[in-house]
DNA sequence: AAAGCCACCAACCGCCGGCAG
DNA sequence: TCTGCCGGCGGTTGGTGGCTT
């Protein structure tokens, strides 16, 4: 097997990144797009590997990235996740709108694995202990296998792709539904619960998965496919990308594939969240044409920074990484500031979105729900017409959920209106002039970092 | 205060599959 | 069909900071 002829070459720097490297990356790749990684770090006058600067973008440069810790819901869910699809972390990342495969993995092996374990619960094979130790008696190799979950997913994701273009609902769920065997851990019964008791206010949801593993694989279906780069584009970023030849890698994956509302709501379900929640803020059902552009195109459209709500005015961007760098010393200094001191996020919209929803999770409905909504309504990518709303009544029935009809065209048209009257593609040319209030606790050095970054903040 | 341990995380490594020549 | 390149994935490693003793 062929190796990467990057690995050969000895002069190319390794480990940790220096913000000068970081900038020329992120400059290049804003200002041309990746193209061919390989031919990158040359054309960005990097000393290092193709492939690293790849890893670089991936899981560090790449505007969309959601930082901070990740939240119960987050967690719940890939819990959930890996039941279904085992360690396939870049599926996994898919389904979680701004983290990446590596993020997952490390969550999973540092910190998931020892709570489930707390919990009772074998976190390979998502089954009590007990059980497991004693199919680990009988049949010890029964219990390595760790290919338990792939196989299943394998067959589950095969027919999800051959069946991806028809309607969403039974004839998927009983194909697989013969495939799969219900099991009976807690993880599955809480979910199952919830979610029937979620189902049980005769809701608009169209599906009625009756296991957690119904809900992963409804939720999937969703999903156009993967590797369809489609339109889904963060078109926020495309003013100065040239986009057609800037793939996102598991970025474009993790847009394309998400299907937020179901998620959203799905998850909920498995956290117990109440029905109202659900049925009147989200729509239950992801419009067709929102789903393969929906988080990416709501990123792009309406980035901004937040910052924790505990020290909003720390600075800034990549705080960890950076901890050799930041304070311009060595790693050495002593007063190089740490990642636990608090951080600036550079957040997407998707993230926002994702934020009040975790926040009314948490029954903080107050201030967050009329922006949320303003964030699912205004949000709309610019391939998402409202006159799509007026041809897909089931697009339109959960949107008028939100909102009165009149209100809902006439938020539609304006945001299109923003996105389309910027011939560019751009994020509107000033998030600060557009929604002042929105994002009181913009740092500077954040604007200034992104200023420099895309230039046109 | 120092040493040891632990947790976290960024990055590397090796492999695989797809694709073009 | 073969070969090499490339992107992508998952496993693993190494560095760092924080906590405990």
């Amino acid at each position: 097997m062929g190796r990467h002829s990057c690995c050969y070459k000895q002069k190319l720097r390794k480990g940790l990144w220096s913000p000068e490297e970081d900038e020329k990356l992120l400059g290049h790749i804003t200002r041309y797009g990746h193209g061919c990684w390989s031919s990158v770090p040359k054309q960005a006058g990097l000393q290092r590997c193709g492939k690293s600067c790849r890893l670089r973008w991936i899981n560090y440069l790449r505007p969309d990235l959601k930082r901070g810790t990740f939240s119960q819901l987050e967690e719940n869910l890939i819990i959930e996740l890996h039941e279904v699809l085992g360690n396939r972390w870049s599926q996994i990342a898919a389904q979680l709108p701004g983290r990446t495969d590596n993020e997952i993995k490390n969550l999973w092996n540092s910190c998931l694995k020892k709570k489930l374990r707390q919990r009772g619960i074998d976190p390979v094979t998502h089954k009590p202990l007990s059980e497991v130790e004693d199919g680990e008696d009988k049949n010890p190799a029964a219990s390595r296998n760790q290919d338990k979950a792939s196989a299943v997913s394998n067959s589950e994701l095969n027919l999800l792709k051959a069946d991806h273009s028809e309607p969403l609902g039974a004839n998927i769920r009983e194909k697989r539904s013969s495939s799969i065997s219900p099991r009976g851990n807690q993880l599955e019964r809480e979910s199952t619960s919830s979610f029937h008791a979620m189902n049980g206010n005769g809701g608009n949801n169209l599906m009625a998965p009756t296991s957690n593993r119904d809900l992963f694989l409804d939720r999937f279906t969703a999903f156009p496919h993967e590797g369809s780069t489609s339109s889904c584009q963060p078109s926020g970023f495309g003013g100065h990308f040239p986009l057609q030849q800037l793939n996102y890698a598991s970025n474009a994956r993790l847009a394309t594939n998400s299907a937020p509302s179901i998620w959203l709501s799905q998850t909920s379900k498995s956290l117990g969240m109440n029905c109202e929640f659900s049925s009147t803020v989200i729509p239950s059902i992801p419009p067709p044409a929102v789903t393969s552009s929906f988080l990416s195109s709501s990123m792009g459209y309406k980035p901004s920074i937040t910052a924790p709500p505990d020290n909003p005015s720390l600075p800034s961007f990549a705080t960890t990484s950076y901890r050799l760098w930041e304070t311009g010393a060595p790693s050495n200094n002593s007063n190089s500031s740490t990642g636990s001191s608090g951080r600036t996020e550079l957040q997407n919209s998707s993230s926002l979105f994702e934020n009040a929803i975790f926040s009314w999770g948490l029954g903080d409905c107050s201030s967050t729900e009329k922006e949320a909504q303003n964030h699912l309504i205004g949000s709309q990518p610019e391939d998402i017409k409202w006159h799509e709303y007026l041809q897909n009544p089931l697009l339109m029935a959960a949107a008028l959920q939100n909102q009165n009809q009149q209100s809902l065209y006439s938020e539609i048209k304006t945001e299109t209106h923003l996105l389309t009257g910027n011939s560019s593609g751009m994020w509107p040319h000033n998030q600060q002039e557009q929604e002042p209030s929105q994002n009181p606790d913009i740092c500077p050095k954040d604007m200034q970092r992104i200023t420099a970054s895309y230039g046109y903040i």
